[in-house]
RNA sequence: GCCCCCAUCGUCUAGAGGCCUAGGACACCGGCUUUUCAUGCCGGCGACAGGGGUUCGAAUCCCCUUGGGGGUACCA
């Protein structure tokens, strides 16, 4: 899609107004893989023009997102670059200066109509069925007079007067998109607070960065012939667009953040939909980007698995679809689960300690992970093998972490395993016990061997055994075979833990 | 309401007029493995939204219908 002269910039402009929200990562990717792919330029630029939305250290937040999936930009915040500022709110005399022009120019005017007026025509509109609201007023209002109700007091916009013509676009993903401009109407540039529109502040700053190339959502897609007939009323150049697809929920609503809520309100498990979900409940970067990648894009063979550099070889904006696409977590987790395998171990242990850092408060598990070894903490990873995020490794491996009188029972699973039958389970922690006391190699073959030795001698099935030692060491029914289980403790904490569940829920 | 975009298995998709009795992956179902939970391996089920054209021939091109999505702000 570029001529071989052209030197590509893009940018991803989000607004500050939260985490980076998932649909937001797929556009960063996309973005940052064009821009990799040719040797361009990534700019991040921050939208943070509506002074009502705008979050707390929200730009932070992103920054970290994006950095957490491997994805740097070239100019933008925290690194700066030649064409900067980067936040929008730092350009306003920027905006001020090419709206004089435009007033100058004749191509825009004051606007004055209080939110009531507006209103009003908006009803009017709906009445006549009309797909324009706004009517350009008739005359207009001359610049002077614009200044001297803005002087008084007045709420004065400045509104583009926009061309009586279709605008026709190419887009690189949608093909021809024709736009009658008969139902478009004077926009909008400079609100009554002195801020630009998004709008524009994104065609101004789109010229003044020299984005080449604008890969967004296709929830923009109506809003590139304003931004066209902007960019002509300014004597601008009009960047190549493409328009992603757009990502919903499996029942076809938008992902939002709203879901989180609502799942909660009803007593359920919140899902992930910003980066930061994902992060925390653990997932791996690697397999979110390769899925992310994938809803929208395809290499056109049959294979699935891609990291940032075999992605960065084969993406094509060609290859990108029409067509929108819905996020199954199930899928999801099913790259992760490929990918747990696919990284190096220095890698996963990595990212395991990432995921334990974010749940350190709330788990107790993942604190105490944390001042483990390094190689213990990858004989975990190891023995937990298969799991479906880092999650999953708490559940069947966090006992490993935890000190030995900080491992708590779970009841359901202590009645039926250990105290059932008049307590069957304890009997055998007592026999595996006195066993294991004798015991004084510690592998996995000696243990097997005790097991194999009790089990017979009790005349039970495997499960009978391995069960009630499962429970008795780790609290729960979970956990990694039962050798793997015993080594992970080592001798010294095994036998800690069976006596201390003999003194907890045995027979005295 | 008006404008715009889209349309292949439940989901993500391959398919750019004959290679298609439509391929892959996830999910699902069945089997194997098995000391828990998973993983892993083997097999199976499963789609061109409908109707008209164009063509010797259409999932692929055109039109209509239907369905889904987006826009219609002093939000981005």
């Amino acid at each position: 899609m570029n001529s071989a002269s052209e030197k590509i910039r893009v940018r991803f402009a989000p607004s500050p107004t939260g985490y980076l929200h998932i649909g937001g990562a797929r556009t960063v990717l996309f973005n940052w893989l064009l821009a990799r792919k040719h040797g361009g330029a990534f700019v991040l630029r921050i939208e943070d023009t509506d002074q009502a939305r705008n979050l707390e250290d929200s730009t932070g937040k992103i920054v970290e997102d994006m950095r957490w999936l491997g994805l740097q930009w070239d100019e933008g915040p925290e690194v700066g670059g030649g064409l900067g500022p980067y936040f929008q709110s730092r350009r306003l005399e920027i905006y001020s200066r090419h709206a004089e022009q435009l007033l100058a120019d004749g191509n825009a005017y004051y606007a004055m109509e209080t939110p009531e007026e507006l209103a009003a025509m908006r009803e009017s509109a709906k009445r006549e069925r009309r797909s324009t609201t706004y009517i350009r007023p008739d005359p207009l209002p001359t610049v002077a007079e614009g200044l001297a109700a803005k002087q008084a007091g007045r709420a004065v916009v400045i509104r583009l007067k926009m061309p009586r013509e279709d605008i026709r676009v190419h887009d690189e993903i949608l093909g021809e998109v024709v736009l009658p401009l008969e139902q478009a109407e004077d926009f909008v540039l400079m609100k009554s607070d002195g801020f630009p529109t998004y709008h524009f502040a994104c065609v101004v700053d789109d010229e003044l960065m020299q984005i080449t190339h604008v890969l967004r959502g296709q929830e923009h897609l109506m809003n590139t012939p304003k931004h066209i007939a902007l960019q002509r009323a300014l004597g601008f150049h009009t960047p190549r667009y493409a328009h992603l697809p757009v990502i919903f929920n499996m029942d076809g609503t938008k992902m939002s953040k709203r879901d989180k809520e609502k799942a909660i309100a009803k007593g359920m498990k919140p899902p992930e939909i910003d980066v930061h979900d994902f992060r925390t409940a653990g997932y791996l970067p690697e397999a979110l980007l390769n899925f992310l990648a994938l809803l929208g894009w395809s290499p056109g063979e049959e294979l699935e698995f891609f990291d940032l550099p075999e992605l960065k070889a084969r993406f094509t904006i060609e290859r990108v679809g029409k067509t929108n696409a819905k996020f199954d977590r199930e899928k999801l987790i099913s790259f992760n689960t490929t990918w747990a395998t696919r990284v190096t171990p220095a890698r996963l242990l990595e990212a395991f300690k990432d995921f334990a850092r974010l749940n350190a408060g709330a788990d107790s598990r993942a604190a105490a992970a944390l001042r483990a070894e390094d190689s213990f903490i990858q004989r975990v990873l190891a023995a937990c093998s298969g799991f479906r995020t880092f999650a999953d490794v708490l559940i069947k491996g966090g006992f490993a972490f935890l000190d030995d009188d900080a491992v708590t029972y779970d009841a359901k699973a202590v009645e039926k395993v250990l105290l059932k039958n008049n307590p069957q389970g304890i009997k055998v922690v007592a026999a595996l016990t006195e066993a294991f006391e004798r015991l004084s190699s510690w592998s996995a073959e000696s243990i097997d061997s005790v097991v194999q030795q009790v089990r017979s001698t009790l005349g039970l099935q495997m499960g009978g055994v391995a069960q009630p030692l499962r429970v008795a060491v780790t609290g729960n029914t979970i956990s990694p075979s039962i050798q793997d289980t015993l080594m992970l403790l080592g001798r010294n904490q095994t036998l800690a833990r069976l006596q201390r569940c003999l003194k907890a829920h045995g027979q005295k």
